[in-house]
DNA sequence: GTGAAAGCGCTAACAG
DNA sequence: CTGTTAGCGCTTTCAC
């Protein structure tokens, strides 16, 4: 293992001079600058990561809190970011708060107090006044992806507009029993976004002159399988929407594959729209809001990497809204007419 | 932000043993260490993790290599790593080589080398012999998960008997036209264990005396669409199997799909089964070899560290294999008697 | 533009 | 059991 008074030995500079024709900051001529990456090459040279970071206070090392990295939304931003960082020579260091109760807690209070990292990326991190004093109090650049963080500059996309987009096609086809799949919060492995897209149903509902109705309005968790259970007995009520509006495309999937098990066509018979632009949806046709969260990810690595090589000079704290695309499948249509209804012998479904 | 110096000062001893205190290295007295940790406690002392690890050696860091983290095996297998570190202390550096094709090369000859880490955890990968070498060359202990890497200890399922049990629950039934899903390599993001997936796959139809036909043993990308695809284009052929067995969980559900967009009952005009233990199988009832991936994961973690307190002692280079779990649902059941084939009126699909 | 020297904050001999 | 003393390998003033 070279070390760098191998490379200056070699190059017959000093340490110094190798140090930052290495790194490029400070001056150095041309010629040694090439006789040193030279003797580096030759070496194999790689500088150890503890004593730069030791000696210079930045250790090219990005943290990446995620409440999990086994759903959708969070791989893809991972994903995301450990491309972007890859690309610039920058290791990440993830930290998964959502297995464990006490995981967040040891995370913000320990882990990130180590000074191994120079800037941090809290995912949909729901965070207590407290604990968003914690993650400040490290005196490094923040970017969070996914829900705006008051205080801190963020990356995501609008959530109210996507609800409000999937929810006025549905009533720009003529939709007006339109039912809401929302995602429950749960204290563990809060997304602090769902709020918001229900809010978006809210206004185009309102917009489109139609009433929410409450028991239409149903908390799921953001999986298929638990849509997939809470779709099927609202579409077996002798009373059922003629269309769903869920706030992932995974709920969507499960309305969808629920809605079949009933004998029931889609979009014939239901209409269902989400917001994801996940892989699943292809199959089944899926109309959704796609977000693209690897964009956003890459984007706030980007922002980042920006603000540490200015020196750590932190952008203002706003939200920076990355753009959706509405993606029309198959999975939405006309309303069915009043006697063309459904397959199932139940009550007439238009409802009061 | 507390050195270990205002702990020692606090607790009016030296540094080192401050240092002997807190790390539970080298004898302390029991008093003394009450002091020093409530000193500690007092000051919210957190050490520097460079400091640490420049002057010991050790960073408390495991590296882990994954080709992606959005594709489900990868993402839980990465969670049972970070859950098992997050307890245990120790921080993880994601590496991820799947997205551009230099990454891996990068991640091998410079990431790796930083001295920065104090094992490494390959999941799923295929590496030349040269890059097997380099891995081996930084000299921490190694533990993969996933597919078998000669020369270092691995964990993971036995993929052959997987594929042997879930064709043998098939040949059990009484299918004769079995046909098989399995997923290419890719260079990129290769998984180094399909191989042995069809290897049981062929085992277990020698064994029950079937012939496996090569144009049903269809090579797919391990995901749900491209099975779909793949699914529809068999089963609308004129002579179909009378089950699948799909190397994957999400490729047996796309399988499932396809057949319903066919007009084919699942499990009575055609028997599924896969592998994976997928939540997605769930709905649709699929019958599948569980592997839980959270487990192998946390497994090769619970190794690792455990081979780092023996002082770096690398146990000797095996294959651990974790159990797996059968579970049968609904996707597969006896054959469909000649005479009661299927809604389709194409040509009997009774084969030979 | 380059070198000498002083640390970064902690750990690990080595004495005592 | 505890303190003193060197570093770990690099970066960064500060002179020249």
């Amino acid at each position: 293992m070279a070390s760098i008074r191998d490379v200056a030995a070699l190059a017959k500079v000093s340490t110094a001079t190798a140090s930052r024709a290495l790194s490029g900051r400070g001056p150095v001529s041309p010629a040694t600058r090439e006789r040193v990456l030279r003797a580096s090459a030759e070496l194999g040279f790689v500088p150890s990561a503890n004593a730069a970071g030791l000696a210079s206070g930045r250790s090219r090392n990005i943290g990446v809190i995620v409440p999990g990295v086994d759903r959708w939304f969070f791989a893809k931003v991972v994903r995301g970011i450990s491309e972007e960082l890859l690309d610039q020579g920058y290791d990440l260091s993830l930290y998964t708060t959502g297995g464990s109760h006490d995981h967040q807690e040891k995370v913000l209070q320990d882990y990130l107090l180590r000074q191994r990292l120079d800037a941090v990326v809290p995912v949909a991190l729901e965070l207590t006044t407290r604990e968003r004093e914690r993650l400040v109090a490290i005196g490094r650049p923040i970017v969070g992806v996914g829900g705006a963080m008051p205080g801190t500059l963020t990356v995501g996309i609008d959530q109210e507009a996507a609800g409000a987009l999937a929810t006025g096609h549905l009533t720009g086809l003529g939709h007006r029993h339109i039912a809401h799949l929302t995602a429950g919060k749960d204290p563990h492995r809060d997304f602090g976004l769902t709020g918001t897209r229900q809010g978006g149903f809210e206004r185009a509902m309102a917009q489109a002159g139609l009433v929410v109705r409450p028991e239409w309005v149903i908390t799921s968790d953001f999986t298929l399988n638990d849509a997939y259970a809470r779709a099927k007995a609202l579409l077996a009520a002798p009373e059922r929407p003629t269309a769903v509006f869920a706030a992932s495309d995974e709920m969507a999937v499960g309305t969808i594959l629920a809605a079949r098990d009933l004998g029931l066509r889609v979009p014939d018979d239901l209409s269902v729209v989400g917001i994801d632009g996940h892989e699943l949806g292809d199959v089944v046709g899926l109309t959704t809001v796609a977000q693209f969260p690897e964009r956003q990810g890459a984007r706030a690595a980007a922002r980042l990497l920006q603000q540490l090589a200015h020196d750590g000079a932190p952008d203002e704290p706003q939200h920076e809204t990355v753009a959706t695309d509405f993606v029309v499948r198959s999975s939405t249509a006309v309303p069915p007419s009043p006697g063309s209804r459904s397959r199932r012998s139940a009550a007439s479904p238009s409802p009061g």
